[in-house]
DNA sequence: CGAATTTGACCGGCGC
DNA sequence: GCGCCGGTCAAATTCG
């Protein structure tokens, strides 16, 4: 098991460089000999040292180009250890020559270590890149969504949606249909509704000045929850679309989330800014959209790096055990919640749900877990619009992937529940057949406390591993049901090999499978977006 | 004594 | 319209 995990770290690692930097054009083949390094440096190292290696790789893509640095000086020590050999059997007699070869070798790996600077700095570039192009993306997402819920209210012909879809959203209904292309085949029908929804608002726009030009008209933001703002504004003028009461002049604006968690007796000091954008049912199912995760554990509650405070607890119906209500407190205004209830029918099952974005600035353990949750729910809203299917088995989204062996009902995605919910189960234990690797998907004992991730947190590494996948495909222009195997197996040893649990950073590699199989939408840009919301509210 | 938790009351959504 | 239920509030209580 472990020498395994060391192999496939290493082709992780040759993946990862591929991977970000095949985009640029300039320095492709170069890249292909910094590859080529690796593979020499990997052979003459150690199992240990190999996942050392992988484990900084990893780690460089959160914290930043510093980390890369060592490994290039380890691969220098390496090869210097080689030529101290051929030193010494020239100190033995051979001719100078070999001290020439020795400086050039020297030459070469400062050139290599120079162009290993170069290629992180257009790392950061081609980064930075895919942040704008996420962020775009999911403001462009969200805003369908908007749209698609109001024409689904307005009742509006499908046929002339179609056109407007071909006139009008013809970009756009091209992105979201590369988004889903061999991965839903309800697609076609909801990019109808869609394009009829966008037409419905360009037409608003038209009659009533439409007061998204603000937000339209302006340059991109790098913030999703300013895009979602942006949506609201649009939508403002529908009722509710699920004909939920709002208080008049939206004093009770349910988007008070996104500002931050105002309580309810607050309103009347709530900013005219907010009483000026009323919310869209969208912005409603992204603040309610929720990742559940089933675990089995003793605590009462699992560590997930944030602070929390329990505002309330009740009883459930159905089910023995209360229900606990925690809120975020990191931040004064945090709008994250979660809740914890023990499984009525095995106690020992811990099921933790998460609702919300964090709008402050998360220590890297916490991090992932936030990013987790709305990424999941960005690919709630992406993939399909939970209609009333029901639970969405993920082993059609395995089939797609190719992973046949991925076990069963380690992720769902909920439609019928209130609100959409991406459920992780970590409880089950799968057959050996399901589960080639003999795990069990249940925490160790010491889960809620150790410093390790946890499993929202691997979740979210997951997540942002395979979304870079897919934004790096599209921006080279591929589908994403090009992905292949070895490029998803990659995906989830990255996810792997990063974390010293093994057995629950499994889980999140085949989640993070499943995801992508699941819909191609882009998660990496969640932290960033948090970011921005941070430094936008207050 | 301040922070955190507990717990009954309250509110709003939703189904009948 | 009424009652159920989930979620939240806030005063009381406990804890460090």
């Amino acid at each position: 098991m472990e020498s395994s995990a060391s192999d496939h770290s290493i082709h992780n690692c040759r993946f990862v460089l591929t991977s970000e930097t095949t985009n640029d054009h300039d320095h492709g083949k170069r890249v292909v000999g910094e590859l080529d390094f690796f593979a020499d440096k990997g052979r003459l190292k150690e199992d240990r040292d190999h996942t050392a290696e992988v484990k900084e790789e990893c780690d460089r893509h959160g914290v930043g180009q510093e980390k890369q640095l060592p490994d290039v000086n380890i691969g220098l020590n390496l090869l210097t250890t080689n030529t101290s050999s051929e030193k010494s059997s020239m100190d033995d007699g051979t001719s100078s020559s070999h001290t020439m070869e020795n400086k050039h070798r020297t030459n070469q790996l400062a050139v290599l270590r120079a162009e290993l600077g170069r290629m992180n700095v257009e790392n950061q570039r081609l980064r930075g890149a895919i942040h704008q192009l996420n962020t775009h993306y999911q403001a462009l997402q969200v805003h369908l969504v908007t749209l698609m819920q109001r024409q689904k209210n307005q009742k509006t012909d499908y046929q002339t949606a179609e056109q407007h879809k071909m006139n009008i959203n013809g970009s756009v209904v091209l992105e979201e249909k590369q988004m889903m292309n061999g991965i839903n085949n309800l697609a076609p029908i909801k990019f109808m509704d869609m394009g009829s929804a966008e037409k419905d608002e360009l037409s608003q726009c038209s009659h009533e000045g439409c007061r998204s030009q603000d937000c339209s008209g302006s340059p991109p933001r790098n913030d999703i929850v300013e895009s979602m703002e942006c949506c609201k504004s649009t939508s403002h003028v529908h009722r509710d679309i699920s004909g939920r009461s709002r208080t008049a002049g939206g004093e009770d604006s349910p988007d008070q989330e996104l500002q931050g968690w105002i309580p309810k007796k607050v309103p009347k000091l709530i900013s005219p800014r907010e009483v000026d954008q009323p919310s869209s049912e969208a912005m409603s199912m992204i603040k309610k959209a929720r990742v559940s995760v089933r675990a089995r554990s003793e605590a009462s509650m699992i560590s997930d790096g944030c602070q929390w405070r329990k505002y309330g607890q009740k009883m459930a119906k159905g089910n023995p055990c209360p229900r606990a209500y925690y809120r975020c407190t990191m931040r004064n205004g945090c709008p994250v919640r979660k809740q914890v209830q023990r499984c009525a029918e095995d106690r020992t099952i811990l099921i933790t749900t998460y609702e919300g974005h964090h709008n402050h600035p998360l220590p890297p353990a916490a991090m992932a877990m936030a990013s987790t949750t709305s990424a999941s729910a960005s690919m709630l809203l992406s993939g399909s619009m939970p209609s009333a299917d029901g639970l969405i088995s993920s082993n059609s989204f395995l089939a797609r992937t190719g992973l046949p062996n991925c076990p069963p009902s380690l992720a769902t995605l909920s439609a019928s529940a209130p609100f959409p919910t991406v459920t992780l189960d970590l409880t089950n234990t799968p057959t050996s057949s399901e589960m080639p690797l003999g795990q069990p998907y249940q925490l160790p004992p010491n889960f809620p406390h150790n410093n390790l991730m946890s499993v929202p947190q691997i979740l979210g590494q997951a997540l942002c591993n395979q979304s870079k996948f897919s934004v790096l495909d599209s921006l080279q222009g591929l589908d994403s049901t090009t992905h292949s195997l070895a490029d998803k197996v990659s995906a989830a040893t990255a996810a792997i090999t990063a974390d010293p649990n093994f057995t629950a950073a499994l889980v999140a590699a085949i989640t993070s499978i499943v995801l992508n199989g699941y819909s191609n939408n882009n998660t990496y840009n969640n932290v960033a977006t948090r970011n921005n919301s941070d430094d936008n509210t207050e």
